[in-house]
DNA sequence: GGAAGATTGTTGTTGACGACAACAATTGTT
DNA sequence: AACAATTGTTGTCGTCAACAACAATCTTCC
């Protein structure tokens, strides 16, 4: 989760901007007013995958976030319980790296979800810079109500832009995950 | 630099590993070690939309910022102006609002742009409280050539995802936009 | 075997960003 | 005219990515 924010507070007023009705548009479509209509002419934005995405990730997490609100997990608390049961004893570094994110901000999640009794560092016998990292018991319980949560959320996503588009954008972005 | 780091060079080489062949896993399979391989055992976030939409996401954001590097151009800067650009005359809240960010981080966002002379508040005629939002006539011209090096990082996605996904993708996240 | 270099976990700083709250000026509503 | 709503602004808080520096501990190479 490098989640980008947010505490959803509630999606107020706001619930979703609807985009305008589309028109076919090349996506080299010079900048032009576009005022013809009432609506705020956005179709400038309209070729760019990095604003979609950008969009559609915020939305995302805002849904994660929301539908683990009930055990207050993050996307990525999530994402480092996840590797880690999947691959006990992992160095911090290899978590940090697998995931992609920086070591010196794994330290804090690891002392939040350390506190909470969900994951331990235990003392690696082979190299004693290094930490094993493993679920604790309860932690292991708790993934696993975690991850029913989480299928939760997919299906939330799978609504939104449909089934076959979710699938379809898992293999598309298959690479990344 | 650093920010290559980020590259995925993990996941590639794990591309082939992933549908074990095998039994069919559901997404909220059970962890367990996977670590037979000398590979980091990931499938556990393989299902996950929105964890991979992040990776990409990111991905794009730094391509973005590393292309648009030479005019110092930051991809909420290029939504912003972009927007400014297409409807002349928009009030900040308009603006904040097509764009879905709060309209108090717009103001930093214009004082920078002003600050650089690319973007004006007009004081507004009608309604006193708002200012008009225009681009100068250095603002257009820096737009334009913002818009040539977006075009260029939109053909780094494609090259990183391929044509036809990125389009598939527009297409399903297009009510995002 | 020991010095030099690399790695691991940690602490701290910076800057972009989202969410909120409060405020003055202005507009609208009644 | 009184009261509510909107607009731009300021400021605070928390999340996150990117760096830099450091002590402890390997690893390498002579």
């Amino acid at each position: 989760m490098a989640r980008n924010s947010q505490a959803p507070r509630i999606a107020k007023s706001r619930a979703g901007i609807r985009p305008l009705p589309g028109r076919a548009r090349s996506e080299s479509d010079n900048a032009h007013s576009d005022l013809m209509n009432g609506e705020i002419g956005l179709d400038a934005l309209a070729g760019h995958a990095g604003y979609a995405v950008r969009r559609f990730q915020i939305w995302v997490f805002q849904d994660f976030i929301r539908t683990l609100g009930s055990v207050d997990i993050r996307p990525t608390q999530y994402s480092v319980m996840t590797v880690i049961g999947a691959n006990p004893g992992l160095s911090q570094m290899a978590v940090a790296k697998r995931l992609g994110i920086e070591r010196a901000r794994l330290v804090h999640l690891l002392d939040s979800l350390e506190q909470r009794e969900l994951v331990r560092r235990v003392k690696s016998a082979n190299d004693r810079r290094s930490h094993a990292l493993h679920l604790t018991a309860r932690g292991r319980t708790a993934l696993a109500q975690f991850k029913r949560l989480a299928a939760e959320h997919e299906r939330h996503v799978a609504e939104k832009i449909g089934k076959e588009n979710r699938e379809k954008l898992l293999q598309i972005l298959s690479d990344f995950t």
